[in-house]
DNA sequence: CTGAAAGCGCTAACAG
DNA sequence: CTGTTAGCGCTTTCAG
C-alpha cells in the first residue's frame, strides 16, 4: 500500500473542498475545455488554499507524457563536462525548452554501471525522450534506448551510416573551408591536431583537412597529423610534437577551441608569432573569446540552431513515433578574423 | 484511461510467463528475501526473456522512493556553468552518488518560470531531493522546497541565519588566512576582487580579507576593493580599477580562481612581474592549473567533500525526515605555491 | 457541463 | 514460500 507524504494534498481533497467530483478537478488543472466559469473558479480557490501540487507519478500511470527529456552526457573522461562546448549546448537546449512545459534533466553517464542505471531510469518512463552528446563510436547507449523505443536524439553520430536520428554540424565541410582558407594565404606546411579518433566527429575533421590538401595537390602525410583529445593540455602536447617534427610548419587547423588555444600558448613560447609565422584556426571560439586572445579564424558550429533541432526532432518523434530515423547536418561557418 | 507504450512488458505478463503470481515478481525484482532459487531463477528467465523493466511511476506511485535526486543550478547567468567549480561539483556529487541506485538529475533554474516548472516538478514526486548550488542572497527556492517538505541542502548559504540545511566552506577563514600569508610575506598594499556582493560567499571572503587587516592594524578602505562576477572578464576590469586607483598595489585576494586569472593577464599586460612585484592569491586552482599558470598560492576548496557531505545529508534527511536543519562548515586549505 | 467508475503498473499486507 | 487483494492519485470514457 503507497503512503503519502504527509501534507501533500491529493485531488480528491480538492474536490471535497470545492464540492465537485475528482473528473472535475481534473480538467481544471489540465486547462481542459467544457468547465463553467464559475465552477472552475472555484476549483482554482481550492488548488490555492490546500496548496494543491498534481502528483506526476500517478498522472504518468494515468498515461500522461512524463513531460521531462534527459540530456545525457556520455563521457568517461568527465574533466571535458567543464569544456565550454558542453555549457553552450546544455544552454541552447534549455533556451529551446523555456516555453514549453518540459522540464529537461541533465545527467551523466560515465561508467557502465551508471549507463545502466540510466537505461533504466529513462525506460522506466520517467522521461519522454532523450537526447545525447558526445558519443563515442562504440557506445551502445543510442541503441539500447531507440530499441527500448525511446525517441532519441544524438548531437553527432558514431558512424557514416548512423540508425539513429541526429543533428550534426558539417565537419568535414568545416575543415576543408578551413584548410582552403589558409592555402589561399599562401600557407603550404599544414598541420593538423585531431580530436580522439574513435569519435566521428574527429574523423570528419581530419577528412576535411585531408580533403583540401588532396584537392590542391599538396602533399600531407601521417607526420602532419597529432591526435588529442580535444582539451587544452592535449593541444600543447601534440602542438609541441609537430614542432618537433616539422619546425617549419607555417599552419595548424586544431579540432577544438581548447586545443587551439593549447597550440598557441605552445608556439608564443616557441617564439613563434601569431599569426604572422604561424596560423591558427579552431572550432568555435568559446575559450579563445574567453580568455580574450587575439580573435582568431576560427570554423563557428552553430550551436543554438543545433540545439533548437534537437529539440524539435525530439518533441516531433514524442507527438509521432516515426518509423524511421532523420539525420540533420548543419552548415558551420568560416569566421575570418585575421588576414595574416 | 492509461496507454502504455507498446512493447512494454508488465509485471503482470512476465508473472504469467514464469507461471507466478505478480507479488513474487516483484519480490524478485526487488531482491526481497523469501522466495526459493528455483522461482527466482525461472522469474528472472522471464524478466530477461520479455525485455522487461519496472515502471518508475508506477513504483513511486505505490510508495517506493523515486531513487532520484535533482541537483539545481539556479544561476540567471548561464555562461558561468561553463566554470570549473561548477563541473567540479556536478562531479563530486555524482561521484558520491556512484554506488547507489539514485540517479542525479541536473537541472537548470535560470528564469521565474524555469522556477516554477522546476518546483512543480519536484514536489511532484520525481525526486526524493534537491541539492542546490550556486544560491543568491533573494533566491526564494530553497524555502519553497523546504516548506514543500523536501529534503533540500544547500551548497553555500544565502546569509548568516539560514534556515534550511547547507554544507559550506569556512570562506571567512580562508580569506583570512590568505591575507595574513601575504601579511606575514611583507606584503601591506592588498587589495580584493570580492565576488558579486549580493551573494553570502562573496561577502564572507570579503569580511576575512577585511579582518586580517584589521587584526594586523594595517588600514584599509573602499578603493582597494574591487567587486566582480567571479567570472575572469570581471577579474580584469576589477584588477585594472585597481591598478588605476592604487599603481603600487603589491598583493591581490581574488574571490575566485577565474577572476585571478583575470587579475594575473591585466598584471602581466601592465608589466608587473607575479608573483614578485604583485601577488596573486585566488580561491581554488581549477582554471590556473587547467592552463598550466605558474602555480600561485590559493585557497582550496575541499570540493570532494562538499559532493560527499551534501548527499550524505540529503540521503540522510530522505530517511527520517527531521525537524531541524543542520549546517556544516568545511575548512579550507592555504597551498602555498610561491614563496615570492 | 459534471459525476461516477474503470484502469494505468506496482508494492505490501494478508492469507494460505 | 507464494498467490491474492487492496490501494497509490490521476485521466478518461461513459452516462447523466
Amino acid at each position: 500500500m503507497g503512503k503519502r507524504r504527509p501534507g501533500t494534498p491529493t485531488l480528491e481533497e480538492v474536490a471535497a473542498l470545492a464540492g465537485v467530483g475528482r473528473g472535475t478537478v481534473s480538467r481544471v488543472i489540465n486547462n481542459a475545455a467544457g468547465v463553467k466559469e464559475s465552477t472552475r473558479r472555484a476549483v482554482q480557490r481550492a488548488i490555492a488554499e490546500l496548496g494543491y501540487v498534481p502528483n506526476l507519478a500517478a498522472r504518468s500511470l494515468a498515461g500522461r507524457p512524463a513531460d521531462a527529456v534527459a540530456l545525457a552526457i556520455t563521457e568517461k573522461d568527465w574533466r571535458k563536462f567543464g569544456e565550454p562546448f558542453f555549457a553552450e549546448v546544455v544552454r541552447a537546449v534549455g533556451d529551446a525548452l523555456a516555453d514549453t512545459a518540459v522540464q529537461l534533466l541533465v545527467t551523466l553517464v560515465r561508467t557502465d554501471a551508471e549507463r545502466q542505471r540510466f537505461v533504466e531510469y529513462a525506460r522506466g518512463g520517467r522521461v519522454d525522450g532523450v537526447l545525447l552528446m558526445s558519443v563515442h563510436a562504440d557506445d551502445p547507449l543510442p541503441d539500447m534506448l531507440a530499441d527500448a523505443g525511446l525517441p532519441t536524439v544524438l548531437l553527432g553520430r558514431r558512424s557514416g551510416d548512423e540508425r539513429v536520428t541526429y543533428v550534426d554540424a558539417d565537419n568535414t565541410g568545416g575543415a576543408r573551408e578551413a584548410v582552403a582558407h589558409l592555402l589561399h594565404g599562401g600557407r603550404r606546411a599544414i598541420a593538423t591536431i585531431t580530436g580522439p579518433l574513435d569519435m566521428y566527429v574527429a574523423q570528419c575533421r581530419l577528412r576535411g583537412y585531408q580533403e583540401a590538401l588532396e584537392r590542391a595537390g599538396v602533399g600531407t602525410g601521417a607526420s602532419w597529423v597529432a591526435e588529442g583529445d580535444f582539451t587544452e593540455t592535449s593541444g600543447r602536447r601534440a602542438m609541441a610534437e609537430i614542432l618537433r617534427r616539422h619546425p617549419a610548419v607555417d599552419a595548424v587547423l586544431a579540432a577544438s577551441d581548447a586545443m587551439a588555444a593549447g597550440a598557441l600558448a605552445v608556439l608564443r613560447a616557441a617564439g613563434r608569432r601569431v599569426p604572422e609565422d604561424v596560423a591558427v584556426i579552431g572550432f568555435d571560439d568559446f575559450l579563445l573569446a574567453q580568455h580574450a586572445e587575439p580573435p582568431l579564424t576560427t570554423v563557428r558550429q552553430p550551436v543554438e540552431e543545433i540545439g533548437r533541432t534537437m529539440v524539435r526532432l525530439l518533441l516531433e518523434e514524442m507527438e509521432q513515433p516515426e518509423v524511421a530515423w532523420r539525420h540533420v547536418i548543419l552548415r558551420t561557418r568560416l569566421v575570418v578574423r585575421d588576414s595574416a
